[in-house]
Parts: C-alpha cells; structure tokens; sequence
DNA sequence: AAACGGGTCAACCGCAAGAGT
DNA sequence: CACTCTTGCGGTTGACCCGTT
C-alpha cells in the first residue's frame, strides 16, 4: 500500500499562500513551537499538507530570515561553497544566516548561473569551458584544464605565478576562488534553521584539519562536505591578502583597478549585483 | 494601450534517508 | 527484517512582474 501523496488529499488548498493562513501558522508556531509537521496544519486550523506548512515557514515565516538582495560577500560566498559542494543548498544556505536554500538555488539558477556561463565557466566544475567539450552537464571524467590548479598547489607554492596566465578574468577567478582558504567547524554541522553556521566556524583549514580531502575543484563531493563552510569575514580578509599579496608581488592579475569585486574582476559590471538595488555594498566597482 | 517575452521566486513534486513499529 | 511515517532535499513548475516592442 502506497502512500497518498498530500496533494491527492481531498480539501486541502495549494498555491500561493494567503495573509491569513500565514498567521494562523505564525500564531501556532509561537504558541506549541515546531513539532509534528504532519498532524500541524489540522492543531493550526489549515486546510494545508504538513509539506507545506513546513516550506512555507522554512523559506518565509520564520523569523531571523534576511530579505532583499544577495551582498557582494554573499554571492561570493554562494560561488565559492558551490565550487566545493555543487548542488548542495541546503549545505550553502547554512553558510548564510538568514538565507534560505531555496533562495540561494533560486539566485544561483537566475543570476549566478548566466553570469558564469557569459564569462566562459562552467557553473557545475567552475573550470572554464574546454574548447573541446560542449557538454558542461556530464565533462568528461578525465578533462583537464591545464591553466587551472587546484587549491593545494596553490597554496603549496604560496603564489599565484606557478600557473600560466594570460591574465584573463578566468585566472582571476580562481586566484580569487582557490586561495581561499576553507574553514572547518570545530563543533560539527548543526546549522540548520538558525543558520548560526558563520558564527561558529573555528578558523582551521581543510589543508590542516582534513588533509585527505581533495580540493580540486570537480563534479565529485568532497568526502564529508557538511563539515566545512566559510566565514565570510574571513573570507573577505582573505581576499583582502590576497589583493596585497598580488599587489606586493606587482601581479594585479585582473589588469584593472585594484579592489575590485568578483563580478567586476570577472568582467561582469554591466549586469551584476553592483548595479542592483544593493549596490552600496559595492563601491568599490 | 496591448501584446509579448524574459526574469524572478514561491511553491509543488518526487525521492531518499532515518526513525518508529 | 519489513513496512510505514516523517522530514528534508533538490529539481521543476507556473504565476507574477517588468521591460520592450
């Protein structure tokens, strides 16, 4: 015997949800606290599957959720756990208090994506397109890029100059992107609805802590992804060495103005998030 | 002003994993 | 061990918005 599927449950609205329903369960929420999600919207007095109920207060109701748009230091952060992790939001979104996982898949399926794809990477290897495959969703197991090296070999010789560039946006892409340093947290993953994962990231690297995993950026998952995220402070200080590193080193690989952001480093400032409504976050570009 | 098309995003669906019985 | 139930996740859909023609 099959399961009834909650949208074959007869009474039961779908769609969009109106002002009313969100505060009856507002109001039970603040009352008994998340539960049973299943037997919830009958206690709530909705005519709703617990699914739902349960999407409904995740991606909207719950408090603590930031609304409006992604900052620089978010879409960042989005692309550099998407390089780690693939399509694993609900990992990301534990990177990013206040955002949910629908909302960083929808950001990055309508921004991020296109964006990538327009500069010539690939959004699932985050490699540049290889000239001779086209197929981006299945690359071939052993395609090389032969200007991109891999985290540990950047950190190993402790310079950007160890691989050849033309200094394309892509190569500053990477350098932005695999110098960074991933943080592993000291006390597990327990992210969750808080999304208190940024507050609690210890500061240990993957090179020190979990030094078998592979870095290298690719379709394959990490070992035990859920183990790291980033901090987005420090990842910002990252970057920031390394915009001193590179200007110690006379190697301002973008060729342009120094400071720039991601999308502006890639090239991207006629469409990216600086010229959205939040753009204050990004006076440098 | 209306039609059209593209972008955005809330919500749904199916699946898988884990817990409970 | 087998089955059901619940929860959570990722992919997809469709309504809505907005700019363009």
């Amino acid at each position: 015997m099959g399961r009834t599927p909650c949208t074959e449950k007869q009474h039961l609205f779908k769609g969009a949800w109106s002002k009313e329903e969100d505060e009856l369960l507002i109001n039970y929420v603040n009352r008994h606290g998340v539960g049973n999600w299943s037997s919830l919207p009958k206690a709530a007095g909705l005519l709703r599957c617990g699914k739902s109920c349960r999407l409904r207060w995740m991606n909207y109701l719950r408090p603590n959720l930031k609304k409006g748009n992604f900052t620089q230091e978010e879409t960042d952060l989005i692309i550099h756990q998407h390089s780690l992790l693939g399509n694993k939001w609900s990992q990301i979104a534990a990177c990013l208090p206040g955002r949910t996982d629908n909302e960083i898949k929808n950001y990055w399926n309508t921004q991020i994506k296109r964006q990538l794809y327009a500069n010539g990477i690939d959004p699932v290897t985050h490699k540049p397109f290889n000239k001779e495959t086209t197929d981006t969703t299945d690359p071939p197991a052993n395609s090389q890029v032969s200007e991109v090296a891999t985290t540990n070999e950047i950190n190993n010789n402790n310079s950007s100059s160890s691989f050849t560039t033309d200094g394309s946006n892509q190569i500053r892409y990477f350098n932005v992107f695999l110098n960074s340093k991933v943080q592993i947290r000291s006390d597990g993953y327990s992210a969750g609805d808080k999304g208190e994962c940024s507050n609690n990231c210890s500061g240990v690297t993957i090179e020190e802590a979990h030094p078998q995993i592979n870095l290298n950026l690719s379709l394959s998952p990490p070992p035990k992804p859920q183990d790291f995220c980033v901090n987005p402070e420090w990842l910002q200080s990252q970057g920031q060495q390394e915009e001193r590193a590179l200007s110690a080193r006379n190697m301002n690989v973008d060729g342009g103005k120094r400071g720039l952001c991601l999308w502006c480093s890639l090239g991207l400032q006629s469409n990216h998030a600086c010229s959205r409504k939040d753009k204050g976050n990004s006076d440098d570009c």
